[in-house]
Parts: C-alpha cells; structure tokens; sequence
DNA sequence: GCCGTTTTCGGCCCGACTGTTTTCAGTCG
C-alpha cells in the first residue's frame, strides 16, 4: 500500500469522524496527515519499515499505529469498522451546497436518510422541512442542490475557469468605481482543477459593484448577496464569488482568498508567533479580535505582508504548503518561469496523423506567434486509431519538414520546424527500431495502450523507453485525463529516477485535460536533475495558447527557466536534443 | 489526534452569510 492509498484513506477517516460528530480538531489531524504524506519523497513503506514515523510532524502514536498496521497488513481495523458502521450515501450527501456533516447527521439520525435518493425523496414529502433546525428554505436548497449535480459537474477544468473569469474581470476593471481588482482562489494559485471562481474589487461603493456583478448577463443564478459578498452561478455552471473591501484591505484580503486554506493557517500561526493577529482585514498588533485601524500594521501590497512576517514574497502558485514557508524565511525561493520565456513546444500533431493543421499552416501560425521552432512528432504506426506514421510515411514528413525549414531559411527566417515522432511505448520496445528514430530532431515516448493493472509492468515500460538513447523524453507519464479518466497505475517515482539515471527528460503535457506529471512531484524530479518540457501536444494551432497553462502548472512545480528545455534558444536546443544519443555512443 | 519558550492539559485560524432562531448553529471558503 503506497503512501497515496494511505493518505485517500486517512482523509477518508476524518470525513467519517465528521460524520460520527467527533471533535473538528480530531478530524483536521487525519486530514493534516493525509497532506504531509503527500509530499514525502521516499516511500512509505521505507519509513514504516525503519520506525521513522514519528519523527514527521503531525504523526503521534495513535496515527503511527494505525499507519504502521495498515501499510504493513494492508487493512486497518479502526478504519473497517469506521466504515462498516457508516452508509456510504452519507458521504456524497455531503458533495450537496449548504448539506454539512451536522445536517447529515441529523438527516441520518431522526429520518434514517442513507442515500442522496432518499434525501431527495424526504425533501418532496416535506419532512426534512419538519426538522428542527431544518426549514422551507433549506429543503428547497437542498433539492435544487441535488438537481444541480444532476446537470453540472461540481468542478471545472482550469482552461474553463480562465475562459469563463477572464471577460468578468475585464468588466469589473473597466466600472468607475472599482479601485483594485483580481481574480484569487484556486484560479490565481494555478491549480489544475478549480471548484469555483473567486473575484476581489477594492472599492468605496461595495453595494454598487455587488449589484453589478450580480445582475452581469453571465449571471444564471444568485446563491447569496450580502452587505461585502455575493455567490451566482454562471454560464457553463461554475460558481463564481465577489467580495468587495476597502481599498487599504485590499491587500490583505487578496492574501486570505488566494490561499490555499493550509498556506493560510501557517501565515495566521506566524503572526500570533511575533504577538499580532491576521485576518481579511488587515495585519494587528493585537492578540485580540479587533479592526482598529490604530492597531495596523500597515501594508499596501501582498509583498509588504509577507514582509511583516520575515518572509520573502511567495508567488500565489506556492501558495500550497509545500515547503515555500522555510524557502522564503531562507530567502531560497526560485525565480520561477515565466510563460513567454517559453520558446516553442516539442510534442505537437498535424494532418499527417490527427492534428487538425498543415505543416504550412503550424509554420505561419507559430511565426506569427513569435516562436522560434516547433517540432512536429506525429503518432507511430501501432496508434492506427490516430492514423499513426509507416515507417515510410515518416520519412515523407521529414523530407516535406527539410523542405519547409528550406524554404524559410531562403526567405531568411530563423524559425525552423523539428522533425519528431510521439512514438508507442509497446509491450517490449518502442514502436519504430533505433535507425528510423536515429533520423529524427525529437523523439517523445509514450504509452498509448495495453495499459496493464499491473502497477510494475507499466512502470517498466516507461523504464525501458527511458533507457532507449533515442527518446529524448517521456510524454505524458500517468495518461490521466482530469475530472474524465484515473492515471494508470504507474510508480512514478521510480520513473524519474530512473529518467535521472539515463538522462531522459519528462513532459509536461500542457493540455489541461491532462497537465502531466503533476505539479506535485516536480519539485522531486528537479532534486533529482531531471529536465521538464513543457509541451503544448497540439492537435490544432490554438492549442499553442497550452504554453501559457503549462506554464503556470510548471511554476507550481517551482520550475525555473534553467529547469525546462524549451527555454533553449534552437542552437542550444539542437545540442541539447543531440547530447544523449551522443553520450551513449 | 497532535503538540509543547503558557509542556502532560487545554489549546488547536478566522469571519461572512443563511436560515432558523429570537441569540445562534451550521456551512463555506
């Protein structure tokens, strides 16, 4: 059992313990442990294994125990019975707005309610109005509820959010009466999926701008309007939040609803540390609750906040809890990429398997686009369904790809396209034999089908084609499409060392269906020397705008510009992409 | 359930909004 598993289990726990009413700060320790499992770099087993468990913060006896029997056995007694006494409807009842573990509770235990079906079904008979603590109005939520999950997905690809936040903001930008504004939340951190959208405005009309916001023709639904905040639901069902305040709370408040919730407990814990007091409202010199402007610490930007609390500035992507407290306290923080340092991506389609685009047009577009090359790696003969290359076919394309690179070189442009393959990682070898790939600028590696349950044998594909001196690097290592399809058993880790050790670097794919590797083990992967290229997997030309996503996931990962290949300007790149073959000669 | 320069108990981040209350609990972020 890998420390995945566990910590999908741990969360588990304190989700139930909320259900059984249990302590809140019981059920924050199994959801903090949970998180810092996450981010170990060596596998659980070792730790378990060596008795070190407990010198991670977090892990007390009772956690080491029942960690200890669970990755040792592969079950956990309290857990089973936990969840023996526990209906499993309880738990998605809880994915309801405004339905928490106290409502559940009380469903549960006063009307014997055990499926989101028979939830709704109590609503229409009118009983959960009957409730104590219960009324109309909640009943009539909570089926409106119920019937929203019914027709939208609860969360949103970051491409979706993007595209539904971005004409919004434009618009609160350009009204009079907005001083500062910003989207925050999970869309400013960059994160790969968002639940809803979260908007702040300093201003010195809030009810105005409330009342603009909320009747904008994006607008389907308004779920709350207060005196600072309004909730409406907009095209395409995503939530979107607007809170307004003052302009001297701007920055405080732009901090607090960036988040994450975990970064923000630390940053709270390090002001009550040096006897002052953090909220949405501003930093105190207070350890009570206060809002008296005479006991603030002044600060204009977010800089000037973390600043006050001896730290350097900490872009909103780290903002996660992943180790950015101790860098900014020892000022190691990365200069992270930046998107337009990205100078073309190596992993793209055409019409000569499945892209939708010419070899002239991605060469027109992508010049107009100011990159400087773009490589084109089609799929290989066994990916049929995608109108893989022959062999021979493939030496067609790099004949019309010279061609076209002739051509521009007459007219004097420096823009070059890349001769490439997305090879088929198959079952013992990669899909074309070295000699072919031997011809090409890049090769890209990856696994397409066959997919195996069996967690080694993927590994050891993706392994093997490492080891090819021809791959330059792998595509899309866990074949995860978010919010559509798990990642396939894969051990992830070991393939990056195993990338280490030959070499090899690995992609970010920057579709946002995909965005893979994850942020989360990049940081990993860079300890270990391991490149990232950050590719766009273009099956039409508007995909080139993937870069910019990809760029921020990559920025999550703490990447910087010397960490991702595509940086390279073409002179560099081609040394770079000729250095493997030529070391293993 | 964890933790300790208030250390073996009593804390654990903080506030807005809603609905059901008639002063507050639950939910959410």
């Amino acid at each position: 059992m890998d420390k995945e598993q566990v910590a999908e289990i741990l969360i588990e726990i304190g989700i139930l313990l909320e259900l059984k009413g249990e302590n809140p700060f019981k059920t924050r320790a199994y959801a903090n442990a949970a998180r810092t499992l996450e981010t170990l770099n060596e596998p659980l087993e070792k730790i378990v294994a060596e008795n070190r468990l407990g010198d991670i913060k977090g892990f007390g006896e009772a956690l080491q125990k029942k960690i200890t029997e669970l990755v040792t056995t592969g079950h956990m007694t309290y857990y089973d019975e936990l969840k023996a006494e526990t209906p499993p409807g309880l738990l998605e009842m809880l994915q309801i707005p405004g339905v928490g573990p106290k409502k559940v509770k009380v469903l549960h235990d006063k009307l014997g309610i055990k499926t989101v079906a028979e939830l709704e079904a109590a609503c229409q008979a009118g009983k959960v109005a009957e409730l104590a603590g219960f009324g109309e109005k909640t009943q009539t939520k909570i089926c409106e509820g119920i019937a929203f999950r019914r027709t939208y997905a609860s969360r949103h690809h970051l491409s979706k959010a993007i595209a539904a936040a971005e004409p919004i903001l434009d618009t609160l930008r350009g009204h009079p009466d907005v001083i500062r504004c910003s989207s925050a939340g999970s869309l400013r951190r960059s994160k790969e999926v968002v639940g809803d959208i979260d908007f702040l405005v300093s201003s010195k009309k809030p009810s105005e701008i409330l009342e603009f916001f909320v009747s904008q023709p994006g607008v389907i639904n308004v779920v709350a309007k207060g005196d600072t905040k309004a909730t409406v639901i907009i095209t395409g069902g995503i939530q979107a939040d607007l809170r307004v305040v003052s302009d001297a709370e701007y920055p405080f408040a732009l901090a607090y609803f960036t988040g994450s919730k975990e970064h923000n407990i630390v940053m709270r814990q390090r002001a009550i540390q040096r006897g002052l007091r953090l909220n949405e409202y501003g930093l105190f010199k207070s350890k009570e609750e206060t809002r008296d402007s005479k006991l603030l610490v002044p600060c204009k930007t977010e800089e000037e906040i973390f600043q006050k609390l001896d730290l350097a500035y900490i872009p909103p992507e780290l903002r996660e809890d992943h180790g950015e407290f101790i860098a900014a306290e020892q000022g190691k923080l990365p200069r992270l990429l930046e998107w337009t340092e990205l100078r073309g991506s190596l992993h793209n389609h055409s019409t000569w398997s499945d892209g939708h685009a010419t070899l002239e047009d991605i060469v027109n577009y992508m010049i107009e686009l100011g990159c400087d090359y773009w490589a084109i790696t089609d799929h290989s003969k066994s990916s049929f369904q995608a109108h893989g290359l022959e062999p021979a076919r493939l030496r067609e394309q790099i004949k019309a790809v010279k061609k076209i690179n002739q051509s521009l070189a007459d007219q004097g442009s420096d823009f070059r396209l890349l001769t490439g393959s997305e090879v088929d990682i198959l079952k013992d070898r990669v899909d074309f034999d070295d000699d072919l790939l031997a011809e090409l600028d890049v090769v890209v590696a990856s696994l397409h089908a066959g997919f195996s349950s069996n967690e080694a044998d993927n590994t050891n594909r993706l392994i093997r084609a490492a080891q090819n001196p021809y791959v330059h690097m792998l595509g899309h290592i866990t074949g995860r499409l978010l919010l559509e399809r798990e990642p396939y058993k894969v051990n992830q880790q070991a393939i990056i060392d195993a990338c280490a050790e030959t070499g090899t670097w690995i992609e970010l794919n920057a579709n946002p269906y995909r965005f893979d590797m994850d942020w989360r083990l990049w940081q990993y992967a860079k300890s270990k020397g391991v490149k990232c290229v950050i590719n766009c997997d273009a099956h039409r030309n508007e995909n080139a705008g993937f870069l910019r996503l990809g760029a921020g996931i990559a920025r999550k990962g703490w990447l910087t510009k010397a960490d991702v290949i595509n940086t390279l300007p073409l002179p560099e790149l081609m040394k770079a992409l000729r250095h493997k073959r030529d070391s293993k000669r």
